[in-house]
DNA sequence: ATTCTGACTTGCT
DNA sequence: AAGCAAGCCAGAA
């Protein structure tokens, strides 16, 4: 994985407000390069100094093995969930996720701007060491 | 080239 | 709502 391709991704994912979340397949869209499962690793390798609560799975459900950690941010932020994420909290019993559907997070057009800035740098980083590796294999 | 793996997604029970 | 199969994208062996 490059790592401007990580940094793009991370730099997206600090776009995203508090209060909203967007799918692991939103962030490739909205990126223009990669998929859902690009998006995982780099939030699972490098997503500890984003907010990574706001990046989920399509269906809601928070990242695997960090639902506990990431309800509470959902709580703090009054992000939108359905299902017994009280008696979660409580007993850790319960299945719980976030209201995707409201919660998803609508770019103003600022926002879009900063997306195409962000993935256009990536596509000149990508297409410069595309090159370069060709001159490598003479 | 082939196969496996993964913080994924969609469609179908 | 929950489980499963297949599809998907890149990287690693």
């Amino acid at each position: 994985m490059r790592n401007e391709y990580v940094q793009a991704v991370l730099a997206v994912v600090r776009l995203v407000p508090a209060g909203s979340a967007v799918s692991y397949g939103d962030v490739a869209e909205l990126l223009g390069s990669g998929g859902p499962r690009q998006i995982g690793y780099v939030m699972s390798h490098h997503g500890g100094s984003v907010p990574w609560w706001r990046i989920l799975k399509a269906s809601g459900h928070a990242p695997e093995g960090h639902e506990a950690e990431a309800l509470l941010f959902y709580l703090e932020e009054g992000t939108p969930l359905l299902g017994a994420f009280s008696s979660y909290l409580r007993t850790g019993e319960g299945r719980w996720r976030v209201d995707l559907n409201t919660a998803r997070w609508a770019p103003t057009d600022n926002d879009f701007d900063r997306i195409d800035i962000i993935a256009e740098q990536l596509e000149r980083s990508l297409h410069r060491l595309s090159v370069a590796d060709d001159g490598m294999i003479l």
